[in-house]
DNA sequence: TATAAAAATGGTTACGTATTCATTTTGGTT
DNA sequence: AACCAAAATGAATACGTAACCATTTTTATA
């Protein structure tokens, strides 16, 4: 491998020279600049980033943990997140983890020693929590938050939770039912609560079976349609904590010959990309701004490390109902 | 920052035994590991990935560059690279990318000294070829190919193209559009040729109108439908170049009140993961075999890697048509 | 017990860069 | 021409690790 000596010796200048031509070439003059970029050129030699990080600790690298792609608000989100994140001069090192083999992730992130973390997949109480600020590395977390964060970026899921239920009752539905996630993770847990709310403030009965908190997998969301749409009294309505989890139901639905909204209303939460597709026009509640999540956390994470300012980011978008079509009155 | 010296200090041994611990712990007796593993733990030592690929000049590290995850293609190929990738002990450094910006993104990818490639984003007549071959980094690209390129994986396009045309036909189509994307790109260029013999073979009438190569940006896309469409006698069939394309024109078909398949029929080619949806039910040309080919790529790569096999690795993997619900008679 | 072999540990160095400080060269002024 | 300041360059070093070789300690054998 070429290295800044090799250069150095072909351009018959030192190793010095040849590090100020590439980092600092106002202090050098013209002729020495241009006999080093005929060796870096001739020699094809690339700087060797890792040397770099290692003497100057300082990465340009910042790793984001997302949750799984099958979930389109991850989508949206990486995408996001990497195009920022590249266009300000960081490398993203990507990991796509479910809640269990976090451990591992966090701990190749933290050798890399990155520049930051940029992290979705945090439950409530989680002890990396704890690792991550003993670390000193700037790390930030969006959709979900940890029970003591202080940098995080979210929906007001409450409140989402509040007007997916608040919609249905408006059109009309009072066999209502939830189907969310697990709710270890604040954002699932949240959006239930809000949900509670509203059915608890339009007085709506409210049966227990009606409400089902189950991990997000097709196969748990296809269980769980299964078991609402047997029951004597089926739900007109479904509330799902997420566009992803929404995205299944329907499918499940018109596998299973149900035709949405005529059979079973459904909505979403997240206002997902794909959720404006002319083949899906799903009805769901998403942030007012049109900036998505990923975006937001990753132009704080990025401040925070550059600007090392320690002020608490704790950004709550508000949110509205995008009506479309797998909603009708009742 | 806690180093590896710091660790030893502390436990009273050397810093080689410590890094012994680390990566030879057969070679240390018990109560000599027991005390550096405690000093580790007290320390809250982790050791600097950066300094270790220097001295190793190993990074376990693969650059991927991926088109943009609005194409659902690109989806499915990220999430199983990324997956494949981290289980087998790679971190990955993903970069989506245009045609334009590539010349940057490959030099951040090479200036960390990677220890592969893996890109989708390749031309067919690429000056970036080269340049990888020199650095004598490992590298394979999937989906598009480079015109002398050694290692790739794709499908089997200008069969796609021939089965997507030849399907539309075999429905009793005879006015087939084509909408694909630049044919500077391998895939698109041998899709379209395939449609195009299809269509000799068949006989079929192909007026020039009907040929639309483009980007692939959503607005051309609709540029293009629209241009379809108005002409005096619109067709009734389009094979779209890949999924991403039809996926697009569907959403425009629908917004202007046309109705999928009754109006118009459309095809893709990619049988990308969401195209089976309840919702969408998109008719596609696809691989026969369940693994995408971002799944393949990387396990080839991988084992390029570690093997260092020079064999040259050209998949092609055979096609057929996925008959669902936005093509049908004619 | 003596001795050789094996096991365990330590000292030193290299990896490739940026940085600090010292030295040389240049150019301007008298 | 002499001198000084400024500009340009170079030598030496640190970053944190793994690897190589040397040394010490332990174990097995006679």
């Amino acid at each position: 491998m070429v290295s800044s000596k090799d250069v150095a010796k072909h351009a018959g200048v030192s190793q010095t020279t040849v590090s100020r031509v590439l980092n600092s070439p106002e202090f050098v003059k013209k002729p020495t600049f241009d006999k080093v970029m005929k060796a870096i050129h001739d020699l094809n030699y690339v700087p060797n980033g890792h040397a770099r990080s290692l003497v100057q600790n300082k990465t340009s690298t910042i790793a984001l943990l997302s949750g799984p792609l099958h979930n389109p608000f991850f989508v949206d989100t990486t995408s996001a997140i990497v195009h920022y994140a590249n266009e300000m001069g960081y490398r993203v090192n990507v990991q796509f983890v479910n809640d269990e083999k976090l451990n591992e992730a966090y701990a190749t992130a933290i050798e890399h020693k990155v520049d930051g973390v940029i992290l979705s997949c945090i439950l409530l109480d989680d002890p990396i929590f704890e690792k991550l600020t003993r670390m000193d590395i700037p790390f930030i977390t969006y959709n979900r938050k940890h029970k003591n964060n202080e940098h995080f970026v979210e929906i007001d899921n409450f409140k989402a939770g509040y007007l997916a239920a608040q919609h249905m009752i408006e059109q009309g539905h009072t066999a209502i039912a939830w189907v969310g996630g697990t709710l270890t993770v604040s954002t699932f847990n949240n959006r239930y609560l809000g949900f509670l709310q509203a059915m608890k403030d339009y007085k709506l009965c409210l049966p227990e079976q009606y409400i089902i908190n189950t991990d997000a997998s097709k196969q748990a969301i296809t269980d769980a349609f299964h078991k609402l749409m047997k029951l004597e009294h089926p739900p007109t309505a479904i509330c799902a904590g997420a566009d992803s989890l929404a995205l299944f139901l329907i499918d499940v639905a018109i596998q299973e010959n149900y035709t949405v909204p005529q059979d079973i209303s459904i909505i979403g939460i997240d206002n997902v990309d794909i959720s404006s597709h002319g083949s899906i026009q799903l009805t769901t509640v998403g942030s007012i701004s049109e900036q998505n999540l990923g975006y937001l956390a990753i132009r704080e994470l990025i401040e925070m490390i550059e600007n090392k300012k320690n002020s608490c980011i704790q950004i709550t978008e508000s949110v509205k109902v995008f009506h479309r079509s797998t909603t009708r009155k009742n």
